[in-house]
DNA sequence: CATGAATGAGACTTCATTCAT
DNA sequence: GATGAATGAAGTCTCATTCAT
């Protein structure tokens, strides 16, 4: 059934397919980015060290300083990394709108989808109390805050939805889906369809509009 | 309306004056719990050690163990102290509401005021990005948390009000007063009254409830 | 023969002797100092380690960090210290002088036979080439430097000496005094009368005025 | 006057154009000697190290192992590099010499041109107290104390001069002429004719014979 | 109880050097 | 011969914690 070839040792140029060096960079620049992103889920973030990092990669202690300068620079990596992964996931529902219900709904359900899809590689034993990683505010994921802000922006304005008090509305909006999000990746089995309705609605109407369970 | 039995007050020493001895002791506690709340509102809670905390102090070294094992339980210490300071807050709330929006409407004022009081000890210098210092889940902040899933309990009840996943719901009034709470003090001036305008609209009526600002 | 006497655990703090944690302090200062001049004796300055060093002491190795911040801190104290215990000496000379031969006659005889009984500490196995340790200019050795060129000017004033580059005259003889002295260890047996008059005479006359050996 | 016999000369190559190799070979040797020149002279030996050298190099990492071991023989290249230029000075001064006085004089004069020569790639940021690096006996430097100790006894036995202690003389001759050049490079403007004239007296003749400034 | 020096584990990091490309 | 990433030994130093005073 497997049908993967098996790569001489000698690399095959003939093209512009990187040299074994350049694979072997990229490689290990993942396998620290795992590696971290794995003792981040087991340890949590402050517990974690850089050796820890290492030791899981079997890689030389040096190797991981030709990468990543401090394990905050490791973990801005994979932050950035899932933040930049959603982007265009972002995009393509923007596109896809056609009104600010159908945007909102969208984006929330691809959050879910995303959330559910990344859960296992973060949620193991995170210790009590610890900050979601994607809490810090690294520029990529700055980026996906202020596509968010734009796209809300663009989409109220072609509703011709009357002006609301778009930072306040967009910091609660993200904060709805985050919260719900958490609690949706703590119930068995993990239902994206209801969390979805449950913020697409809280946002919508409130209170009075939140479906009956 | 409520009878929800809170921790007992704290006992009042019969001659309201302390022993030397206990004054030193409550005093020690006191001076430790101030240094911590300078450091972690300097360095952050994770670049923030013991011996920064013991080095504002004055105290010896050995005399912070006397007081506390560990930074964490410190900082818990705090978040605790903040928590406890809030809940007969919340608990007056509790008691003067007649229905869940004159519930919501009290609590979230209330909060956005005692953040706005707070603010001054924790903002100061805050690395970017750093998740503050209350988002730690410590059991007393826990049972806050717990006391306002169990208000709204009560109150939807009397209400008459639909049922509605209470999990979900209340995690996310708690999120949207967190972070409309949170934007509300970077603006200038602090207007606690809009803000909380806004959260509580927001969650009783979605957007299309929303202040026109 | 021996009256030393052995004192109990429990220091007595009668008048004002140091309790035994002034004591222990005092003696690793001591101890670290001790083994440092050994390891650079051995290594060198630059080979040498701090890790070297607190081997030697049989301390912990934190307990050197409570001393001296680094290599290059207890390498200046070492070399303080043999300033510090040469001043007094040069003063004592500076005062029973009564002209500019006889501060130089004494001074250089004092530096000598200092230098004769420090060698041991200093002159085992140290790599060819590098550099006395002296030679670092270090606060108290600037002093020393300085009030060598002090004494020069008053004694050479109270000569009625006619004026001379005061600066170059003052680094000229230091340096003849620290070649000459440096020669001098090297040979067997140390000749310390010798090497003071044939510096001395060098000062004072010249090529013409050296002894003829 | 003289006949000591130096080393060879540097090879001419019969066609005076190095093949493309060859040339490589000289510049990237040169390339490393000219990095090190001013990484030592900016961080001093002790803190520089081969990547600082390297790094200013330009050139590959391993490609400095193509040309020297260590820090240490890049050093002490470049000292040897600067003794040998110095050596045929020298030579030249003594073979002009008529007497010893004759000889001094130009051996010192020629050895302060040759300091203020190089004093610019040397001098610039030299931490304080820091040796002159030609302080190191590398076997090219010791080469010239040789020498200059062979030339003193050539010619004191030319001048029929009495007996002196060799070793103790020439040390002090060069410990002068190494205090006095250093003093004089400080100075600004930098004069060579009056330092010279300094140390040539004060060898000659001693504190009596010193200029009057 | 307060004190504060000693402890030593271990985190972080750099560096010289190698070696596959 | 040039390249430059990998290596891992080794050094620096901090820190939480203990414990004699």
């Amino acid at each position: 059934m497997s049908n993967i070839a098996y790569f001489p040792a000698r690399p095959v140029l003939e093209d512009n397919k990187p040299g074994k060096r350049e694979r072997t960079k990229v490689a290990n620049r993942q396998a620290i980015l795992d590696a971290a992103r794995a003792v981040f889920g087991e340890l949590g973030y402050e517990a974690a060290t850089v050796r820890d990092i290492i030791r899981r990669t079997g890689l030389a202690s040096g190797t991981f300083y030709n990468y990543y300068k401090s394990k905050e620079e490791v973990f801005d990596a994979l932050a950035d990394d899932g933040a930049r992964r959603f982007r265009p996931i972002l995009r393509t529902e923007f596109e896809k709108a056609v009104d600010f219900e159908s945007f909102l709904r969208g984006a929330i359900r691809a959050y879910f989808d995303f959330l559910a899809a990344e859960h296992e590689s973060w949620r193991i034993n995170r210790p009590a109390g610890e900050v979601f990683p994607h809490a810090r505010a690294t520029p990529e994921i700055q980026a996906v805050f202020d596509e968010v802000h734009a796209a809300f922006a663009k989409v109220l304005e072609h509703d011709n939805a009357p002006a609301v008090d778009l930072d306040y509305f967009a910091a609660a909006c993200i904060a709805v889906a985050r919260e719900v999000g958490d609690k949706m990746l703590e119930r068995r089995p993990v239902d994206v369809d209801g969390a979805a309705d449950f913020a697409v609605r809280m946002i919508l109407g409130g209170l009075p509009a939140l479906p009956r369970p």
